[in-house]
DNA sequence: ATCTCTGCAAATGTTTTGCAGACAA
DNA sequence: TTGTCTGCAAAACATTTGCAGAGAT
């Protein structure tokens, strides 16, 4: 595997990552970074959403806009609850698929090899 | 609401949908209506499927490459089985989702509210 | 006749890439 | 020193839009 260097640039898009535990798109990060006089460019936002990503530092999803968006996460497969209050996300485990892996299988002959879940709603301090 | 007219762009588009039952890009739409000399603008095709989505009868998802993809679907609220072998797409109820709903509450003080769900695996023609 | 659609070309907005210089180890 | 990053500007993509003519009712 390719030797990857720590910069500053990768520390900073990082950091605000870290901080921010919400969804975040390359230019709103972009934007954050410049507010506090980090220049950083897009193409090395993009650069190190990618490479996050691809180490499974980050969890990517599209928005309704259309703009790809990154929220930090740990390796081990799991879901996400977004917060529509406050944009807050939580990691959430999943031994409920189990049933519905069962219901698929009896019910239309399908045999589950992977998923996707996304939880919209309220976070315990926003209620 | 706006009156809108039934074309034979607006036909072709949905009978390629109806008949592929799998998520296609407006590209890929477009492609297959080119083979069988049905010359429909892709302007078009972009535009009957932002109607067909309006309308509940489309469902729409953006593939691993980015690209937006469409299936026919009916408008009660569901989730997609999708084939990895033939692409064919299945709807999918989704009782199972109580159980998940009632986790949520309890260990991370979460009131769901709404929730995406995509299911990935072999269908029953396919195994 | 009237209002909606379509095709085309141009515009848009996000994401990617080539390249030359800067940086990390 | 060597190979990896970075910034910039340009390119690449999917998608949207303005407009004038075609089509539906």
């Amino acid at each position: 595997m390719r030797t990857q260097y720590s910069t500053r640039p990768r520390e900073q898009v990082s950091a605000i990552l870290k901080r921010e535990q919400r969804y975040l798109s390359a230019a709103e990060i972009h934007g954050l970074l410049r507010k506090s006089r980090q220049n950083v460019s897009l193409s090395t936002v993009y650069r190190t959403l990618d490479l996050l990503a691809g180490k499974g530092e980050a969890s990517a999803r599209v928005d309704a806009g259309g703009e790809t968006t990154y929220v930090v996460c740990d390796q081990t497969h799991h879901h996400h609850a977004v917060c529509r209050k406050c944009g807050k996300v939580q990691d959430v485990s999943c031994e409920a698929i189990e049933s519905v892996a069962s219901a698929l299988r009896t019910h239309h002959g399908f045999k589950l090899a992977d998923h996707e879940m996304q939880f919209f709603g309220t976070c315990g301090a926003c209620k």
